[in-house]
DNA sequence: GTCTATATACGGATAGAC
DNA sequence: GTCTATCCGTATATAGAC
């Protein structure tokens, strides 16, 4: 009885309060302060002060440094394939309910989280040695559904360019973009932060014009 | 007359030789190194060996670390800027003239120095101070000929989006974002590094004709 | 101006008590 | 599991000889 009693309790522990547990406390601080400064600039020290946590506690849990960022790293980078991958493999949606989705889902995406694409663009250039190996890309991306459809498309002269990465490369920079050179365009602007913000939900419905204009040119 | 031979040789020293100066190589070294790993990642040491000269010769022609990195920051964002500049505020040239003008010459400038925008972007990020402030952003951009083109053409009904920094922003997405995202769109692509050099060129006449394409769309 | 040697500080990681 | 104290390597910067 008491045994279960102390059972049930532990259970409750790993289960409920998963979020409150050090471990978890410790990523959730490393996440925030390595997408801020990038893997060099932080250091262990502000990560466990972000955490309220000892700075001992960091070792215990992940071992190193370099550990705990290949763990933020792997998830954060699979966080965002994931629903690129869903995306372009849906075989019931066209060409431009891909492209409209796409931009729905990572505007909002990005705007809930900021600094993603820039922390997995500027990392991924130091790390090249084998990051983006662990993904299946070609399977997601350059075997998926939509590179199909394109080029069938383009076959069929429903499309004017006929390699899908154009398409796909403009498509996430108009995307992307705005985001990782906010601080340059939102000076320009002369823009409050709200104010940009609502700029690129506007792009919502903008982007997926575009890109379809974009399709019938030559 | 020995005076004037003196005078004559430190002439020749500061303006003929002036590209293999020790002060020279360093500054070039630590350009090399520094938009190749960033700030925080670059050790003094990995620029002086670059360079080839002595470690405490760093610090005594540049002072510090930071110092010598503000230089290099200056003059690689002063050296992006100063060509937008210009074409922007052409007056005799039309919208779609400075679009295929930007195209041509920073996919053409990027493909000479491939890691100015994401070194440009990731450490204006960390340096949020001030560094935007010291260039006249407003005047070289906000108050150019080619906004007050465009919002004269938003009124006549030439253009469907009325704001022109969304233009901006495709723009520069279409250009540079393809850059900044090679090490991933390159894979997806399967490409060698000349295919994707030759993809970019291609977007040199492909850019224009999107963006234009763009313009005319609800 | 350029070198060697070194001061000084900082950051990652661990030992060992509790 | 969590803390304090500390070790140790490394990085910036300078002192001082040449």
């Amino acid at each position: 009885m008491q045994k279960e009693t102390k059972y049930i309790m532990e259970k409750a522990k790993e289960e409920k309060k998963l979020d409150t547990t050090t471990e978890e406390k410790i990523k959730q601080a490393a996440r925030k302060v390595f997408l801020q400064k990038g893997y060099a600039a932080t250091r262990t020290r502000d990560i466990a002060e972000e955490a309220g946590i000892n700075l001992a506690l960091l070792n215990y849990y992940f071992r190193s440094k370099e550990k705990l960022f290949d763990l933020i790293m792997m998830e954060t980078v699979a966080g965002f394939m994931q629903t690129m991958g869903m995306i372009l493999n849906n075989e019931q949606s066209s060409i431009e309910d891909k492209a409209e989705a796409i931009a729905a889902h990572y505007i909002d995406f990005i705007i809930q989280d900021p600094n993603v694409p820039i922390f997995m663009l500027s990392e991924i250039r130091n790390n090249v040695d084998g990051l983006l190996e662990k993904f299946p890309i070609r399977q997601l991306v350059s075997n998926s559904a939509f590179f199909r459809q394109y080029r069938e498309a383009a076959e069929a002269g429903k499309v004017t360019e006929s390699n899908p990465l154009h398409f796909l490369m403009n498509l996430l920079g108009l995307v992307i973009f705005p985001f990782i050179g906010q601080p340059m365009l939102q000076r320009i602007g002369g823009m409050t932060d709200h104010q940009y913000r609502n700029m690129m939900l506007e792009r919502k419905k903008l982007i997926p014009i575009w890109v379809n204009a974009m399709l019938k040119v030559t």
